[in-house]
DNA sequence: TAATGATGTGCAATATTTTGCAGTTTTAAT
DNA sequence: ATTAAAACTGCAAAATATTGCACATCATTA
């Protein structure tokens, strides 16, 4: 067995997967765990993954979570993503937007969970694939490269047919009184229609984006149903949302 | 024994297994390791494979950064796909559906084109996201999980919609008197609306799918406009295929 | 033919790389 | 805080690479 076919080997379960855990590729192999490794640092040296605790994930899963957020907010958005999957009940239908937190929310759906979910992100859609019961449905559009998310026309013309449990959404600033913006006015477009689509929204975001503003207003806190941080819901920071009505989790 | 004969093993070996181990080669040519060492440094220099640690690997192996087609077949692919860009001119609107060979032909699109393309894969729709000149639209739909391809009633409906310059297509299956054919329903019936949303109709497939049939029928010969594979047109396989009509590249 | 030199080949001694293991430290989850 | 999993470290064994050298082969030239 050449070092090659190993590398060639983690990085189509890299690219398939967006991540491997060296265990397994130790036992598929028949390799010790440590020559794993070893090869995984290598191929993170030559920048063809990103070697992580436990394994290694694609660059373009890297890119999208952890690059622009550091390695904290990384955990900050589990945090979240735990938090938000216990609303999830069997039988949901729910709308998960984009963003590096909902990517985050996605992953962390259980295995064993079945659920209708519509998505506008690339990697959030790739991502429910892994998930064996779960419906996936793709609600087109024309994909903006950045972040990989559909909006325009098409996207939220589908939106409005659809009628979830709950919209998870991610925003890029939030005020307790002026409510969700953003500096896109296509995100602002798209985001409302996810809101309107959804018997309840739900907000996945960092403590970091609390009480900043920008251009383009997507909604008032009270279209919000439940705003989730990484945070206890008494911390102090949320002061000032408690009184919008939001629940906080 | 020559050496030029070595080589041509050698580079045998390697162009059918993408590999070989130094050991093996001796064993076979009843040569010591060394003199086949040597062979492979040399081979080496001449830039017609990369020696590495115990063996030798073709370049295409090493040059890749993950591909998630096997790498037996990625040349061919890889040059149909080649070819198939050729046929594009900027502007063209281009549908391109899904599977390893769409796959691979989205990746080899120039950097510098302008195009506007309509695709059914969340991996091709990743791929042309990182063309800066495309508009990438992304036609939703059901997402079938292992194949991640958007398929179902929302996708053939968005498909009708479109009138393209070209659609892109693979195949399970292909017989040049029964037509193409499909293992899977759903994929029939989103292939044949790409077909219907297209001018032309360009058949991406290997020539192992050549002459073989499955369960359902896609379409005919004579609805495809141009076949590609990885064979010269005037191969003697291709025979049965220009009398169907259909052009061949 | 014989001498010459260039090249190819195998062998053996030595150097380097790779790999797995065991013990310790760090990280993550409960 | 406790526990389990994973990472890191150093080390030794095995596999592979490198090097120098002896010898064989073969073409060229005297």
């Amino acid at each position: 067995m050449l070092k090659e076919e190993r590398h060639q080997l983690i990085l189509n379960e890299v690219a398939l997967h967006n991540r491997v855990l060296l265990a397994d590729i130790a036992e598929v192999l028949n390799v010790s765990v440590d020559t794993v490794r070893r090869d995984v640092i290598q191929l993170d040296t030559e920048k063809k993954l990103k070697k992580v605790h436990g394994g290694a994930v694609s660059l373009a899963y890297a890119n999208n979570t952890g690059e622009q957020t550091k390695v904290y907010a990384i955990e900050k958005k589990r945090i979240i993503a735990k938090k938000a999957v216990q609303l999830l009940r069997n039988g949901n239908i729910i709308i998960i937007h984009g963003g590096t937190t909902c990517l985050e929310f996605a992953r962390n759906i259980p295995e064993k969970m079945s659920l209708t979910c519509f998505t506008l992100s690339l990697p959030i859609a790739i991502e429910l694939c892994k998930k064996p019961k779960l419906e996936v449905i793709f609600l087109g559009g024309t994909i903006a490269k950045e972040s990989q998310i559909a909006s325009g026309g098409q996207a939220i013309h589908n939106l409005s047919k659809i009628n979830a449990d709950y919209g998870f959404i991610g925003t890029g600033y939030v005020d307790a009184n002026y409510g969700l913006t953003e500096f896109d006015w296509e995100s602002v477009q798209v985001k409302n229609a996810v809101i309107q689509a959804s018997k309840n929204t739900v907000l996945l975001t960092i403590s970091e984006k609390l009480n900043s503003k920008n251009r383009y207003k997507t909604c008032e806190m009270s279209d919000i149903t439940t705003m989730i941080t990484e945070l206890e819901p008494t911390a102090n920071i949320l002061e000032d949302f408690r009184i919008t009505g939001v629940d906080l989790v």
